[in-house]
DNA sequence: GAAACAAGTGGGAAATAGTGGGAAAAAGTG
DNA sequence: CACTTTTTCCCACTATTTCCCACTTGTTTC
């Protein structure tokens, strides 16, 4: 299970080195995709194939599906840490989250998520303003 | 499995070089057909076979699924990487997508998908402006 | 407090991927 | 059959990526 908060940075060669406590579950193989509010997602290889199982499964024929499913697809890479433990990050996914230097890695249970770093003090400051609402809301979905 | 997005471009000789990743699949012969949203389709031989067979099973009395089978099976061609791993496509494919120079290869689950790149962009930001709908309209279909 | 270690970072050298172009082979045309 | 055009094969160049080694900083250990 993935948990906790890094801040880490990427260097002059794209390269961002993955926390120690990751990395036994991705030494195998990791698969980075856009996430979800404009940060990126990172997956072991075998959570991942889940994933992908379903997407592959949505209707060809039906536009929002198809479309979703190749945005997901296409923005996935998958990758292997080298010696250092570091990945590779493609142009296109750092475009997508707006990475450049400093970013936030942090463990989301099954997944890693990474954040530009002001974008995820932004993100922290607002959710901490709001948690009393956002509590509230998840009450309705069932939390 | 397919993923990833890549910039490519199209030489004067009309050579298409496909990305390192995707080649082990396709080096013993891959299908080009007109896709939906006039990009191009790449399917392995097998996949493409698999394809074709669903095709060919459409009712050929309704006349959507006679246009389908028309557009991906009268537009399919059989092509082979040349050693440096590059395709050549038929001029009416590239008039079909609107390829002349820069393209995309994005990787789709079984297929690849080559777009212009600017049309590319211009689907990506489409669909990053409405992701957060698109993502709840997917609890509904079950994902 | 010094030594030992670990984690994150940086950079040089080798390998690889993408691209370009000439020459040989093949295909089409009169 | 001769000629032109297109395709295929091969080799070369360049930018990027990968591999490997070393440095720095902070923490632990004796």
């Amino acid at each position: 299970m993935f948990i906790g908060e890094y801040k880490h940075s990427i260097d002059e060669k794209g390269r961002l080195s993955i926390p120690v406590r990751f990395r036994d579950d991705l030494i195998s193989g990791c698969v980075v995709t856009r996430g979800l509010d404009h940060c990126l997602w990172v997956y072991t290889q075998k959570e991942w194939e889940k994933i992908a199982e379903k997407l592959s499964d949505l209707p060809i024929t039906q536009k929002d599906a198809r479309s979703f499913a190749r945005l997901m697809l296409a923005g996935a890479m998958d990758t292997k840490l080298d010696k250092a433990g570091r990945v590779n990050l493609p142009g296109y996914l750092k475009e997508y989250a707006g990475i450049n230097g400093k970013v936030v890695i942090t463990g989301v249970y099954n997944r890693l998520e990474i954040w530009p770093e002001d974008a995820w003090e932004d993100f922290k400051k607002q959710m901490e303003a709001n948690s009393d609402q956002i509590a509230e809301n998840l009450a309705e979905i069932g939390f």
